[in-house]
RNA sequence: GCGCGGUUAGCUCAGUUGGUAGAGCAUCCCCUUGACGUGGGGAGGGCCAGAGGUUCGAGUCCUCUAUCGCGCACCA
């Protein structure tokens, strides 16, 4: 017996040596693995982190359960892929980088965009070497052989292909409507990119000519010149669709035109409003039924245009009640409601309010795609864990609206689309002739994330795509329910006519000990680094697991982590122990009978993804029935030792998915030390799992 | 407003075809220092949020209520 086995398990010391000596091993790639052409393909794809920070407790997660996964597919046979990346994360890494330039007192804007680029870039190539060297401190058994970036050439240009093709399908198109505007980072935003909040605002109700109108946002109200009506509302009668009047208005009288339209709620307010067909979207629609004019009230930054008389250049954010005043001056003010609630959307990541522009950007035609995505669903083709995700997806899906993929920032994939005047050209290489100016604008990341399967298995045409595609299982948190998965499902059935897995497994969010989300703010973020810098990756791993159901979150405590410390040692112990006992001789069939009824248990458990049991029941058995009952009765009766070596050897089996450091260290103590048996190259990252059914004859060295 | 989830021991949570409740940590008692940077044995502690229903039997299925959390939401 080695000396380090006379002293407590020491994580620090094994983990990165048994991590280079399975990479070394070339057993990450799968078709290096014993027989690997007979192997049935399981295949993962990591969803790629983010390559603009370290990781966090979200992270050591996924981590683990798609290594669990991973793992255990690997020991069952099958010829397991888990294919890690990293993500240019384009709108969410411009915002890290943006905050970075303004603590250095520099600002994006005016800056030179290639500038820029560059400065990005070499942010988030450093990063993601930082990430991929945590990725695999936390024991990730995936094949970096195949790694990929989302920046990369082939996925750049197969995502521009792709938008080719969709625009050349009439799925992608160019469309002028109000758009989702973040004033502060100068981009539109996707639906999702969006939160809504219930805020408190005054509701104001104005004398506009013979009507009264409501609002919430008189700052916007300079153009209104169309005063809508629902065309069945008796209140109103007299007036008749297109019928102009007089009234007096902010800055002096204007011609208001009656509009009669069925969207108008007669119940609310005084079922009368006038339209800003400029700053949202219902009255975009309006406007757009009747043909009316448009005319932008606010600019890109926030500020009101000149349209605005006295009020121009000034701030929408402060200019509210300075309106209101002076309309109360001039008599037009009617009451205002203290008490009304309202939705008040935000850019998710600066919290800033968002103001609907007209804009023209490309959008994906939601409809065909969500109902392919829909109908594979209900098909059982994809199924949820825990399944009432099912129920949200298809929610989401059938209210899908198009998807506005255009985004005004230099971090990301640039859109292949060329403008001469008028005139758009959707390619790659710029058009023939003159005056073709590029879009500047980017992708949305989630456009090319979107095809991440695809990508990852080299589509169309690559030696993986037949092998590995379809993917098996998703595996991500159930906060990309709406941002990430109906995306891989939609471009899954439109470019490979198949769903690109077959299960989508959504783990929750990792919580601080009081069950509090971690944030920054709140200074109450734990770093699983330092977990496993303190109680080591094995131990980190079970506190995740155990007792962690599918889409529910989990609070992260310490003192759990420092009992699964104490269980890697504990293990340790019984190796020790195992190993200064003669261990060789006949096993007792009743114990062994008992072992295979658990691993059956586990089997079942693994196989039906309640990873959170099965790692329960596999601590179980090795404390406190190996370990508390039958290594304690052989120290009684020498006769049951050869059995306690049979039992501890399987058992390192069936833990090794959810420890897989401090099991590969003792196997190849085992190894060692059993000097007849396990051949010199033997991991037991390859071994067979233990499966009752087939139960190869115990090893022992007599 | 619509939807989803939780409500089980002091704390954090399991409990997968319904059969008189479990784990870890914490608390208390006893034992152990030649496998154990400690370990072992044992104890206390829960009308499984509430009400009603189905059933021979419900934490587990159905209905309603309360409460907490989350998601979605273009009524000015």
């Amino acid at each position: 017996m080695k000396d380090k086995f006379l002293k407590p398990y020491n994580p620090g010391e094994t983990e990165s040596r048994i991590y280079k000596f399975w990479e070394e091993s070339g057993y990450f790639n799968p078709d290096n693995l014993p027989e690997a052409d007979s192997r049935k393909p399981f295949t993962i794809v990591m969803p790629p982190p983010n390559a603009n920070g370290d990781l966090h407790a979200g992270h050591a997660l996924f981590i683990t359960l798609e290594d669990i996964m991973t793992r255990y597919k690997r020991m069952a046979g099958y010829r397991a892929l888990w294919l890690p990346g990293a993500d240019h994360a384009g709108f969410e890494t411009q915002v890290v980088y943006e905050k970075k330039l303004e603590k250095e007192g520099r600002s994006r804007f005016g800056m030179d965009p290639q500038e820029l680029y560059k400065e990005i870039l070499a942010f988030t190539l450093e990063n993601k070497k930082n990430m991929e060297a945590q990725v695999r401190s936390l024991g990730a058994s995936c094949d970096w052989s195949r790694e990929k970036f989302t920046l990369d050439p082939d996925v750049v240009k197969k995502t521009q292909e792709t938008f080719i093709k969709m625009f050349n399908d009439g799925l992608a198109y160019r469309g002028s409507r109000a758009i989702n505007w973040c004033p502060k980072h100068q981009t539109s935003l996707s639906e999702v990119e969006t939160e809504s909040s219930e805020e408190s605002t005054p509701f104001y109700y104005f004398k506009y000519g013979p009507f009264e109108i409501g609002t919430v946002r008189p700052e916007t109200k300079f153009g209104d010149k169309y005063v809508v009506m629902h065309p069945e509302d008796e209140r109103y009668k007299s007036y008749t669709h297109g019928q102009e009047l007089e009234v007096e208005w902010i800055n002096g009288p204007i011609t208001a035109t009656v509009i009669k339209d069925e969207a108008i709620d007669m119940e609310f307010g005084t079922g009368v409003m006038t339209i800003t067909p400029w700053h949202s979207q219902v009255d975009f629609e309006i406007a757009e039924r009747h043909k009316l004019d448009f005319e932008q009230i606010i600019d890109w930054r926030g500020k009101l245009l000149p349209i605005a008389g006295e009020f121009a250049g000034m701030n929408i954010k402060d200019v509210r009640q300075k309106i209101v005043e002076k309309l109360k001056e001039k008599g037009l003010l009617v009451r205002v409601d203290e008490s009304y609630k309202n939705v008040v959307k935000h850019c998710y990541k600066c919290l800033s309010a968002i103001e609907p522009q007209i804009k023209a950007q490309w959008f994906v035609k939601m409809e065909p795609l969500a109902k392919r995505a829909l109908e594979a669903v209900e098909q059982k083709e994809v199924r949820f864990i825990p399944d009432n995700y099912e129920k949200i997806f298809r929610y989401w899906m059938e209210n899908a609206i198009d998807w506005n993929i255009s985004r005004q920032i230099v971090w990301g994939i640039p859109i292949p689309a060329w403008f001469k005047g008028d005139e758009i050209q959707v390619s790659i290489d710029k058009p023939e002739g003159e005056g073709w100016v590029k879009d500047n604008d980017t992708f949305d990341t989630w456009f090319s994330s979107g095809q991440w399967p695809l990508f990852m298995t080299d589509y169309p045409d690559g030696k993986d795509y037949p092998i590995y595609y379809p993917t098996d299982v998703m595996e991500t948190g159930h906060d990309l329910i709406f941002k990430w998965v109906p995306r891989m499902i939609m471009f899954g059935l439109y470019l490979s006519n198949k769903t690109p897995f077959h299960t989508v497994y959504l783990h929750g969010l990792v919580n601080d000990a009081q069950g509090k989300k971690m944030s920054k703010s709140k200074d109450n973020v734990i770093n699983p680094l330092t977990l496993t810098e303190k109680y080591g990756t094995d131990a980190l791993r079970m506190t995740l697991i155990v007792g962690n159901t599918p889409g529910t979150d989990l609070a992260l405590r310490e003192d759990k982590v420092k009992g699964y410390k104490n269980f890697a040692n504990k293990i340790w112990n019984i190796t020790r122990f195992v190993l200064s006992q003669k261990h060789t001789g006949e096993v007792k069939d009743k114990l062994v009978d008992e072992f295979k009824a658990l691993a059956e248990d586990v089997t079942k458990d693994m196989d039906n993804y309640f990873f959170h049991t099965a790692a329960e029941k596999i601590y179980h058995y090795i404390w406190h029935r190996l370990a508390d009952e039958i290594i304690e009765e052989s120290k009684k009766d020498p006769s049951i030792l050869p059995t306690t070596y049979y039992l501890l050897q399987n058992s390192l089996k069936l833990l090794h998915p959810f420890m897989p450091f401090v099991t590969e260290e003792i196997w190849q103590e085992l190894r060692e030390a059993d000097s007849l048996k396990l051949p010199a190259n033997s991991l037991l990252m390859i071994e067979k799992w233990f499966t009752p059914s087939k139960v190869e004859g115990p090893i022992h060295n007599d």
